[in-house]
Parts: C-alpha cells; structure tokens; sequence
DNA sequence: GGGCCGACTTGACCATCGTCAAAAAGGTCC
DNA sequence: GGACCTTTTTGACGATGGTCAAGTCGGCCC
C-alpha cells in the first residue's frame, strides 16, 4: 500500500478547536476567540460515519451545519427524472451543509464516500450565534459565495471543455486541495470511483476511463486504480490552462 | 411590429415602491414597511440605460445594487484565455448585483442588451441597513440562494443535455419569465443575439440556429430572426422534460 | 485458494455537434 | 434606393465522445 493512500485522514482525536489540526482550514479560524469558545460548546464531535452512509438528503430539513474531520463526501442533487448530479467533493475543512442555509432545508444530498469524521454545530446553536454575531454572518456570506464561485467554475468545466482537459482540470484541482491539508499532491487516492468523476465532469465512465489511460500512455500521469500519481504536472497543467488547440470553440465572446 | 415586440418594458416613471408596477417581483415587497420607506430614500431611480452600457465590469469594486425596471440585462464573465462566458440574463425585478455581495467587488460583468431603466441601491446605505434589518439580511440569503439553484440548474443543462433540449428548455424558461412579469408567454422577442445564447446553453452560434430552424420545422415554434412565437407548448415541454430517448446518457446515478 | 460480483478498461461503431464556408437576411448610413 | 456590414441560416464534412459489448482486474466471502 502506497503512502498517504488514505488521502484524507489528517484530523486528531482534539476536543478543542484551538488544538485542531484543521484550524487553519476551518471557517473557525476566522471568529474572534469568544464565539470559538461558545463554539466548542455546542459543537457535536462525531465519527464512524461508515462509507455511503447519509448526512443528508436533498428536501430533508436542515439538523446540522458540519465540518468535515476526516474522510470524504460526495454531494450531489437528484433531477425530477430520477438520476443523480454530482456537484462536488468535500475535503476535511469544507463545511458541509451550506445548501440549506436560506430555506432551512438542503438543496441535495451528501453521502461518505468512506469513513469520515465531522464536527455538528446543531442549526438551533448557530442560528442563535448567526443572529448575535455580524461577523460569524459574514464569515458564512462568504463561504456562500465561494460555493456559488465553485459552481460557476465548475459551469465553465462541464460545458465547455473537452474530455481531456476535464479530466485534467478535475485532477489539478484534487491535487491543489490535498497539497493545501498538507498531504502529497502528486500521490493521492480517489475516494470517489469513476461513474462518480464521470457525473461530476459531465462524461461517461468510459470517456473518463479512456482519458485517464491516454494520460499515463502520454507520460503526464499514472494510474492504478484508484491510486494517482502525477508524473509530469506541468504537462497536466498545460492540458488543463486550455491550450486553444485542444478545446472545441464553442460561443465564446 | 408585432404586439409584445419590445418585451420588457412595463414599468411606468413611478418614484415610490408602492406605486410600482414590479412592487409583486421585487425584493422590496418582502421587507416591512418602514424599512421599504427608507430604501425609498436612497433609491437612485436610473433610465436611460443604453444598448451595451455596461453597468459594472468583473473585478471592480461594488457600487451600487441594482434593480431591473425595464430592457434586459446579460451578465457573463471573462475567463483567463479572454473569452466570455455568458451565466445568466436579468429581466425587470431582477437584482443585478448580488455577485458583489460577500467580497465587494464583482465577480462577473452585466451589460444592457437594450435600453433599460433601474432603481439603484448606493451600497454604503444598502450595507446600513443590512447591519440593522435581520430581514434583509435573510432576504438578501435568500437571494443568492436562488442565483445559487438557478446555476446549478444551468449546470445540469449545460453538461448533460443534448442541444435540442437545451434550446427547449432555454425557450420554455424565457417564456414562463416572461409571462409571470405579465407579457405573452407564447410571442415575444429575444433581445440577445444567438452568440449569446449559444454561448449561455454552451453551444455554437449554428447549432442554435439549426434547433430553431428543426422546431419551427417541427411546428414546435415560429422563428422570424429574434421573434419567436410558441406554437405547440406542450411538444416543446416534452422536449425540455427529458425524454429518455432525445438524450445522451451521461453518468447519472 | 476459488468463485462470484462489481468496478474498470478496451474496442468497434456511430450520432451529435463543432468546423469551415458560403449564401441569405436584416440594419444602418448616405 | 443602394452600398456595406453584421447577424443568421444552411450545407458538407469530420472529430469527439456516447453506446454497446466483451473482456480484465480487484475485492470479498466461503
């Protein structure tokens, strides 16, 4: 077994938010050190959340606003036809459950996509803290817009792009977010399999397949797997900034 | 001229919220009364708003939040390589804005598609009364929870539609837009070009035009150049509900 | 270990939609 | 009206990526 094959396991048993590895990744690092501390208070600590297991379903009501621990999350939305969206992947740090913030319940789902730890800040305790704290509403403001930023980008990706720099993209991206844990961004496994890419990309898992092995046959990668390793990252780079030859031109202004 | 031919203009030269037309679109109905009287104060009511004046540009800081009265609106951003990316078109009662709301500088660019008329918010008051009105600031949430659905529903047409569905689905959303602002659902005129709408469904310029030229073939629509006119709603809504058989099936769950 | 099942890979084929090109329609200015 | 330019339409062609099918790999249970 390859080091750091478990990706994303980086979080200790701490029950202070002031002692968490995560600090520096976590929106709690950025209220002032009274609020963290009636933060700690409610916060709810828990783990063996066990692969495909639910946090939460689309249309559920809002119980909880969670930090992800340790482990991996899939998040996704169901169409009226029935079948499933993937909208993104959540890494130890992200908050999960932002979807439900306006309307009290959640726009989809979000299920593990293996053992995962998490904080829970129950939504009655942080309304309440919502309600007192400008600052903790403009720290939620704002990871609102990085989600809605995310999903812009991410309109850009799954519309526009070919296979090929799709899967580059999606690659680079899981590769910067390890490497911001402090985890090996040229070594990784995913946690997701391929019709999970393939959804999120907006391909088959075929295509996704398909284009993973040309990549290693090109020498930019090598895949086993679910194990990754980024060879040649500056290839990959350049196959993801959208050299112009390799793009089908669609509309653009 | 055909009636409807202008599309979107409804609203008279009223300068107090109550009297206005778009009262039953706007945000503004949703605050209380006095808290509706203070905005009226500081409303800057705008007109004059000629074809292609931009009303803000990515990257610059935020001003003023706006409020559609009348003409349409496109907002697009520019990527890194130069090209636009169209994200979305604003009718009368729309916010034009909210893209600024965390950061303060805007995220994306809005340019006049045809003479408009707008009700602007200086954000220096805007930002007064949000710190003082919890409503607001649920309403204000609530708002860009919305822009936050309408992009991911973008997302799902965008990647994962084949383009006659697209199409389909673009006319049908314009239509019911359309008619809950009290125009004809079923004749109206487009004010973006077809590079725009190629552009915002992720298509060429041609493959729009080739749908169009299919569903008037159909005898789904009638095109004449930007009118278009609804002929059979109930074959263009099979269409845009996602036939199984007139769609590629990409990875769905 | 062996069998089984699901995940993944690979190949062959073909539809959709992008590309290139040219003509037609529409708008503006004189 | 006519010249000129932009927008839109239409056609021919080809590449990308979806579909179908068959294999290979890997994990799990007995």
């Amino acid at each position: 077994m390859p080091p750091n094959s478990e990706g994303t396991d980086l979080a200790g048993q701490e029950h202070s938010c002031n002692d968490c590895v995560l600090f520096s990744l976590c929106f709690a690092q950025d209220i002032n050190p009274d609020e963290r501390e009636r933060l700690n208070g409610v916060i709810r600590r828990r783990q063996g959340v066990h692969r495909s297991a639910h946090l939460h379903h689309g249309g559920q009501s809002a119980r909880q606003l969670a930090v992800l621990r340790s482990g991996s999350i899939k998040a996704y939305q169901v169409s009226r036809e029935g079948d499933e969206l993937v909208t993104g992947f959540y890494l130890p740090g992200d908050v999960i459950g932002l979807d439900a913030f306006s309307t009290g319940e959640h726009a989809g789902s979000a299920v593990a996509l293996e053992e995962c730890r998490l904080c829970e800040i129950p939504v009655n305790d942080f309304n309440k803290m919502l309600g007192e704290s400008p600052r903790l509403n403009q720290v939620m403001l704002r990871l609102l817009a990085e989600e809605m930023a995310e999903a812009r980008r991410l309109l850009l990706v799954v519309g526009r792009l070919d296979a090929r720099t799709r899967v580059a993209l999606f690659l680079l991206s899981l590769s910067r977010r390890l490497e911001r844990r402090g985890l090996d961004p040229d070594l990784f496994r995913l946690s997701m399999d391929r019709r999970d890419i393939a959804n999120y990309l907006g391909l088959t898992i075929e295509t996704v397949s398909r284009t993973l092995s040309a990549l290693q046959r090109d020498g930019v990668i090598h895949v086993r797997g679910k194990n990754v390793r980024i060879v040649d990252r500056r290839a990959l780079s350049e196959l993801a900034h959208l050299d112009e030859s390799s793009r089908p031109q669609r509309a653009a202004g």
